[in-house]
RNA sequence: GGAAAGAUGGCGGAGUGGUCGAUCGCGGCGGUCUUGAAAACCGUUGACCUUAACGGGUCCGGGGGUUCGAAUCCCUCUCUUUCCGCCA
């Protein structure tokens, strides 16, 4: 499949920024010929040696014990042989696992060139009210298939921008106002990034779990309550690692990580299993805590609630068939915009350019929302595609109902929602003189129309 | 933490050195019968690598060893179950 594809593979890789993509791809396909060439010579050895066991248990059988032994004089050698053979195949196929956990996916052919940020594209709008500029990307790409259509970031008109009709406090000043957050207890008793809900504040949080849960749920998402520490084989499955060894926790004892995201565990659900087609799309959710390290950030970027080691998130994770997984795909994105249309907040949906997305991804999308105090988007959502690379590492296949054969099935997930940047834009856009109002979908949940 | 038992195909469960990739039951699939369904009966039913194909190879928790030959014997690791202790 490498061989046959290579030109489109190289040109993926090279999108993705990935260095030597051309070298890699080469070596790659020179060890897999090796390894084939190394199995060729073992197989052929290793039938001949079955081929004289087989003889020899028959001569036994009959009684004819010298010629027995004399069979028995010519595996000595043949089975030297077939040690050596074993350990270059192993040796061989050692190198090409390695080489291919080294290889990030290969985007899909709608997905922006581009180095960063600046280079995805938004393509849609909605939750303000803006001007012409965005008025086509308001209207909808509600298929987001189409090329070409949307707006680069470092052509997105910020004058466009939701404009707060009077200067908002950020977050991190709302939370002690009206003591919902304390991040001070949070450094005393575990560290910087480790924030304590407190009162009003605790209870917006399991509002939005239960509220992002329900909505889930009517959506047809089965609740998964997985575990939220995982082994490292779980970590090879989805990707994490060896790719995003440095941004997990490990408890090194049990050798066991605290989870970045449900999307491990509840991806993980499916290594090695073989699903019948007629049980696809699989679509599972689930609320985890999450945990990152995030070593290496800094600045504005950590205030408040912006980056955290451990929050809270709702995912959304689907095993589908090759064919609707796409269709899969743009149902996520349509019940993640439904989620911020219902919070009332002002979102744009971004297409990420190769050099932006992550490591396993072939296709994916973020959501962010607007902050009226910070003046900036913060990413709420991604909601990617993973093609068959996470599946190829989990085993996970399906049966197809017509020929009953074996294929490798397709896994995507998306956060619906994560809350502390959630948190951050309602609090900060929805402050007004009397408080801090709820989004009517959300007080249902929360008890009270309103934070005083 | 201490003791014991166990790990076999989608599931249950046999198999203690030589056509065992594995008896059998259930489930699944195909068929006979039936107006239809059920029951009954007959047949069929693992995955992976390799090959254009025929074929060949690997896999009975993982790794190593003994042997011409291992699901079967030995070592080791992991996990599970049961009992005891501790405990939310």
């Amino acid at each position: 499949m490498l061989t046959l594809n290579k030109q489109a593979i190289v040109a993926g890789l090279e999108k993705k920024h990935f260095n030597d993509a051309h070298d890699t791809i080469e070596s790659v396909i020179a060890i897999d010929q090796a390894r084939k060439a190394a199995q060729q010579k073992k197989d052929a050895a290793s039938a001949e040696m079955n081929q004289i066991s087989k003889s020899i248990g028959a001569l036994m059988a009959q009684g004819k014990r010298e010629e027995a032994e004399a069979a028995k004089a010519k595996t000595g050698e043949l089975k030297e042989n077939i040690k050596a053979l074993e350990a270059e195949m192993a040796a061989e196929e050692e190198k090409l696992t390695q080489a291919l956990l080294q290889i990030p996916n290969v985007p899909y052919s709608i997905v922006p060139e581009g180095k960063g940020a600046e280079d995805n594209v938004a393509v849609k709008v909605g939750g303000w009210n803006f001007g012409e500029p965005l008025k086509k990307l308001a209207e909808g790409n509600r298929s987001f298939d189409a090329d070409g259509n949307g707006i680069a970031l470092r052509d997105w008109p910020a004058s466009e921008d939701p404009q707060p009709a009077f200067a908002k406090l950020p977050h991190w000043e709302l939370a002690k106002k009206y003591n919902l957050i304390d991040f001070d207890l949070g450094v005393k008793i575990s560290g910087a990034g480790f924030p304590v809900y407190i009162g009003q504040g605790a209870r917006l949080q399991r509002a939005l779990i239960n509220f992002f849960l329900a909505e889930a749920n009517k959506a047809g998402y089965t609740e998964i309550m997985p575990p939220t520490v995982v082994n490292q084989a779980s970590g090879y499955g989805t990707g994490q690692l060896p790719d995003k060894e440095g941004q997990m926790y490990h408890c090194e004892v049990d050798d066991l990580y605290l989870i970045p995201t449900a999307e491990v565990p509840v991806t993980n659900l499916y290594r090695d299993e073989i699903i019948d087609e007629a049980n696809l799309p699989i679509k599972n959710c689930a609320y985890t805590e999450c945990f990152r390290r995030e070593a290496g950030s800094y600045g504005k970027d950590v205030r408040g609630l912006n980056r955290l080691h451990e929050f809270s998130k709702i995912e959304i994770v689907r095993i589908d068939t090759p064919d609707h997984s796409d269709a899969s795909h743009r149902e996520m994105l349509a019940h993640v915009e439904g989620l911020l249309q219902k919070l009332e907040l002002p979102y744009r949906i971004l297409r990420l350019c190769g050099g932006d997305m992550s490591f396993t991804a072939a296709l994916c999308y973020d959501f962010e929302v607007y902050s009226e105090a910070q003046h900036r988007w913060l990413e709420v959502s991604s909601t990617s595609n993973f093609d068959t690379y996470q599946a190829n590492r989990l085993k996970c296949r399906y049966r197809k109902a017509d020929d009953k054969k074996v294929y490798i099935a397709h896994t995507l997930n998306g956060s619906a929602l994560a809350l502390p940047r959630i948190v951050a834009a309602l609090l900060e856009n929805n402050q007004c003189e009397e408080g801090i109002r709820i989004p009517k979908a959300l007080q249902p949940f929360f008890g009270d129309d309103m934070i005083r």
